[in-house]
DNA sequence: TCCAATAGTTCGGAAGATTCGAACTATTGA
DNA sequence: TCAATAGTTCGAATCTTCCGAACTATTGGA
């Protein structure tokens, strides 16, 4: 367990973001630990989804939004705390995150949320 | 050869959009069809990326941007006439586009241009 | 009409990424 | 020192992506 790697703002790139944003469990945590004002043990989302996400799973789901740059994550005695990092961020790609997020927010909304990938794979077809 | 899938806009996830647009090859591409005014054969994008890509994969990609809605694909007597849905989309995700290509421009101006995805595994390390 | 040239797509296997259970490590409080 | 809690790492199954080779479609000549 070598301490956690967290890139500097100017090797983020927009790549690991889209990538990192583009899973529907990633996108979750990461919009609940911004709701929630900025600090979420991972423990705390096990139920980010509607299928409870196994924690070896979420374990890499945090480390993709970490090593994304997304996120900060810090010990606090037996638990992590999970932060944004939305103040760096939006100084480097002005409006970046707000304009997904608020994406997010619109596809909810009209209740066609994509289950996964197997969507797209189904959509070749016809 | 039957004829190409293309999502109507409200098919359209945020997700796909995400992923398609995470791969610098594929903004590449998608960028110089919004740039060039709209209308680009597939071949004549041989060499968006500074090593050229060979086109059975430029195919793949072209696949991926059709199905996640970026583009619609209409073939022109022996070419593929490839022209951007930004209007579209922009009407349902107001902002979404433009933030990326904003995002991804800044990057190329800093000349932290990750090379594909091995970056990632090995930002792992240290 | 048949043929060659051009433009893309599809197939299939190799290489890479993701998922998740099981085993492991670290920290704390009794 | 031990049990409990919170995460990480390992490894195997599964899914994706990449790219060369073979295929399909369209057109402009002989």
């Amino acid at each position: 367990m070598r301490p956690l790697f967290h890139p500097s703002i100017d090797e983020v790139t927009v790549e690991a973001i889209l990538h990192a944003l583009a899973d529907p469990v990633r996108v979750a945590i990461y919009a609940e630990i911004i709701r929630s004002g900025c600090s979420r043990s991972c423990s705390s989302l096990l139920n980010v989804s509607e299928k409870a996400v196994p924690k070896s799973t979420l374990s890499q789901h945090f480390k993709v939004l970490r090593e994304a740059g997304l996120i900060r994550s810090e010990r606090h005695g037996v638990e992590m705390q999970n932060s944004s990092r939305c103040a760096e961020i939006e100084r480097r790609f002005p409006g970046l995150i707000p304009a997904i997020l608020s994406a997010h927010k619109t596809q909810q909304g009209t209740g066609s949320w994509g289950g996964k990938r197997k969507r797209r794979a189904q959509a070749a077809r016809s």
